[in-house]
DNA sequence: AATGCGATACTTTTT
DNA sequence: GTATCGCATT
């Protein structure tokens, strides 16, 4: 078996093996990025810290490997988490060296399980223009099972019967392979069997469905493995510690060990924040191990941060005892110290941290280099209503993407009906929206009828009578005509075609708030125009023949041909889509920017996960209260505590030249306020690196102003980032400890000193905020909240609590 | 078929 | 506190 022939499509390699560094790629690079980059072709394992040019040590690499003619661009594989760090890989080498990116495996895990599984469709029992599920079209898929099984949904809950699915597709087991060890389990592997056949049925997969079946495929099919094995002669993972089971048992189907091929995988144990969703730090070690790895490579020089901030960063992570090991070092200097505020209300601290970022932006500093971390959403809140109060731009990460906005996906379902009208999942969405008489009785029947005699819901539209009959028959019609209609039109044209027969458009445009809807659909006709321009299916793109391919070939999707506007799939071959069908999949495996108003000047709001991988000049890590960050959740458990601890060493490296840590007494979380405990994490940063702009445990009184105005001026250091400012204070803002008026009351109560809301010490839990007085007398109990303690009930009689802060 | 009400939960998230 | 969801009413 012979690998198709490839020079035909991509300019052979001019440099020989032994030649100089002719361009100048591995300039500037230091020892450490630079026996990464030129490492020799076997395994190897490299530890990139937070900062330390992981990025262009990987990209440089590729470009070294083919520059010095050790690689076609066809026998690298690259494989990253997101399509944003594959985007950024592939700009940043194409920028190197001039390279036809076309060929070249470079993509997320999912991007090539369905690169992969698209060329050998039928090998892995899927139709040929299988449709891929985003994570809410698997829950309403999984949803419709339990129905149609007639269990109760509060019992299976169809989320978390979709994590036991997930699950166990990432333990690569099928249901056959998962042990009934109770009922429970017993009726859940029936629901994974249903929904299994219901996917099959329909023709779609979710995203671990991707992995798994290229994982099956590879490992039950010889003469595919070896050819891949053979073509890939290096392969590169990024953030290796966030790969899973299957991740890994995937690229070792790719390259297994002792195959001789160059395989280097890159991560960062300290960042591995992903556990919760199935990443496995211990694939490194394995790694390490089963590959034989003779060297592991440590970047640790970084070139982000001043050292006060990169102290704080190690000394925190050295309390993590599962470490690979590894210390972070700059050359920058001190640099500022790290700066920490304790508010009295999680309203204060809002306030307090916009000002600071408003005088950051009067001395110089852009919005958007100013970033502000919180642990979980629901403390953005505060900190954008203050934000929008004081008329400073904001930008806040997560929420809904693009193409998962609700009248996307409506117009993305009827696409996909066009493509394949068995998509029962999208005929559900679409078949009566918008309305047109199609009630819960009429799909009731169909589904019905479509389960009897186990064919789609389109192909059953047949088996309703009466009126509800005649609609849905109109409706598969109106799809049907649309298909025929729309044969040989470009993509932007089908999708205009779409939205006016199906309604969609007329719809938003007679509803009061359909405007912006509307222009999401704009909108979407205009990334369906990006992407076929991108992908070069334009008029003039010729389909490269197949039957070149050497006899006897595998096709694997390469060469990736061209096709042109009107093209039809090859029915035997599959390597080519119709624009429509990959634009499909494109819209699923991206999901699109989540981000409001791209591009303006505006503060960035985030929680510490999504701040991974980006870096600001200056970053305000907030809420650092014990059950908040460290989340309650997580703290019970090591493992969890130390996750945490990665994450806060996340955050912490993500600040450039500015660093401020803030917590508040007391917050609003589920409708009533809460006395928190400074964060543990405050006890293992370096005491040497911070700077209380507020006096640590001590209240807040009249002489405080004082005291913050000046620590401002004393701590305005780096004139290149902040000169002397001074903070307008808005006293009311913090002065006083924001206690709700219902609390007020219990506040004046009184024990011996002791106060609620205020700080009490006890000698075996340590500090803690009280929270309760009750009783009196012999009777006089207390509930204290001790944070990594937990929260407590104590006998005043016999519990030993003085008074802190006085 | 659309609106409304009460019950419920609520760490982190990419593909 | 608030967003989401299922169910019931109009």
């Amino acid at each position: 078996m012979n690998l198709p022939p490839q020079d035909d499509f991509f300019a052979a390699p001019d440099a020989p093996v032994a030649a100089v560094d002719a361009t100048g790629l591995l300039k500037n690079l230091n020892p450490e990025q630079y026996a990464a980059v030129t490492a020799p072709a076997e395994p190897c394992l490299i530890l990139a810290g937070a900062g330390s040019g992981k990025t262009r040590v990987l990209t440089t690499r590729i470009a070294w490997l083919m520059q010095t003619g050790q690689v076609t661009p066809a026998g690298v594989m690259a494989v990253t988490f997101t399509n944003k760090a594959s985007k950024e890989m592939l700009t940043r080498l194409t920028a190197m060296l001039p390279v036809n990116v076309r060929g070249m495996w470079i993509g997320t895990f999912h991007g090539l399980c369905n690169r992969f599984l698209r060329a050998h469709w039928k090998l892995a029992g899927l139709p040929q223009g299988f449709q891929i599920l985003d994570s809410a079209d698997t829950v309403s898929a999984i949803k419709r099972v339990i129905r149609a099984m007639k269990l109760d949904e509060e019992r299976f809950v169809p989320k978390q019967v979709g994590w036991f699915i997930a699950g166990a597709k990432e333990d690569a087991k099928r249901p056959g392979d998962i042990e009934p060890i109770d009922e429970q389990t017993k009726t859940l592997i029936a629901i994974y069997q249903a929904y299994e056949d219901q996917c099959q049925r329909e023709g779609v997969v979710d995203f671990a469905e991707l992995m798994l079946r290229s994982y099956e495929l590879m490992k039950g099919n010889l003469a595919i493995r070896e050819h891949y094995q053979r073509r890939f002669q290096h392969l590169l993972v990024d953030e290796f510690q966030d790969t899973n089971k299957l991740q890994y048992a995937w690229l070792k189907m790719f390259a297994p060990p002792g195959r001789g091929q160059g395989v280097i995988a890159v991560g960062d144990d300290d960042q591995s924040i992903y556990a919760f969703r199935g990443a496995r730090v211990g694939n490194m070690a394995d790694f390490e191990r089963e590959y034989r790895v003779k060297k592991v490579i440590k970047l640790e020089q970084n070139y982000r941060s001043f050292s006060n901030i990169l102290d704080s960063a190690n000394e925190l992570i050295s309390r993590n005892s599962k470490r690979l090991g590894k210390t972070l070092r700059t050359d920058a200097g001190p640099g500022e110290p790290v700066r920490v505020y304790e508010a009295a209300s999680d309203f204060a601290e809002a306030q307090w941290l916009i000002e600071e970022a408003q005088a950051l932006h009067r001395q110089g500093v852009d919005r958007k280099e100013i970033a502000v971390l919180y642990r979980s959403n629901a403390q953005s809140r505060v900190i954008e209503s203050a934000l929008f109060n004081a008329g400073i731009p904001y930008r806040v990460y997560g929420g809904l993407r693009f193409f998962e906005r609700a009248e996307v996906k409506h117009a993305l379902s009827y696409l996909r009906l066009l493509e394949n009208a068995n998509d029962d999942t999208s005929f559900l969405r679409v078949v009566n929206f918008p309305t047109r008489g199609i009630g819960a009785r009429a799909i009731e029947l169909l589904q019905d009828a479509a389960r009897v005699s186990g064919r789609s819901l389109y192909q059953s539209v047949g088996a309703v009578t009466g009126k509800a009959g005649s609609n849905l028959q109109a409706f598969t019609q109106l799809i049907d005509s649309t298909r025929n209609l729309t044969q040989g039109l470009t993509l932007r044209e089908i999708i205009e075609q779409i939205l006016e027969i199906s309604g969609l458009s007329e719809f938003y445009r007679n509803d009061k708030d359909g405007a912006d809807r509307l222009e999401n659909l704009g909108e979407l006709i205009n990334a369906a125009e990006a992407f076929v321009t991108q992908e070069g299916f334009g008029k003039d793109a010729v389909a490269l023949p197949v039957d070149e391919l050497a006899p006897g070939a595998i096709s694997d999707g390469f060469p990736v041909a061209v096709a042109p506007a009107n093209f039809t799939p090859d029915a035997e071959t599959g390597e080519i889509m119709s624009p429509l069908a990959a634009f499909l999949t494109h819209a699923s495996l991206e999901a699109g920017d989540n981000q409001a108003q791209a591009g303006q000047d505006a503060v960035q709001l985030m929680t510490v996960h999504s701040s991974k991988g980006l870096e600001f000049d200056a970053v305000f890590i907030t809420g650092l209260e014990e059950g908040l960050f460290p989340h309650e959740n997580s703290a019970s458990d090591a493992d969890g505590l130390e996750e945490e601890r990665r994450l806060m060493y996340v955050a912490i490296t993500r600040a450039r030249q500015r660093l401020y840590l803030c917590f508040s007494q007391t917050r609003m979380l589920h409708g009533q306020t809460r006395y928190n405990v400074k964060s543990r994490f405050f006890d293992e940063l370096p005491e040497s690196a911070l700077k209380w702009l507020t006096p640590p445990r001590q209240a807040f009184g009249s002489g405080f102003a004082k005291e913050y105005q000046s620590a401002w001026e004393r701590g305005s250091g780096l004139k290149s980032m902040v000169g002397a400012g001074r903070v307008n204070h808005d006293k009311a803002a913090w002065a006083e400890p924001a206690v709700p008026a219902a609390m007020k009351k219990k506040e004046d109560a009184e024990h011996g000193g002791l106060k609620v809301g205020k700080g009490v010490f006890h000698t075996k839990f340590g500090e803690g905020v009280l929270l309760t007085l009750e009783g009196s007398g012999a009777d006089a109990r207390a509930q204290v909240n001790f944070g990594r303690h937990g929260m407590k009930w104590l006998a005043l009689s016999v519990a030993k609590l003085t008074p802190i802060d006085a």
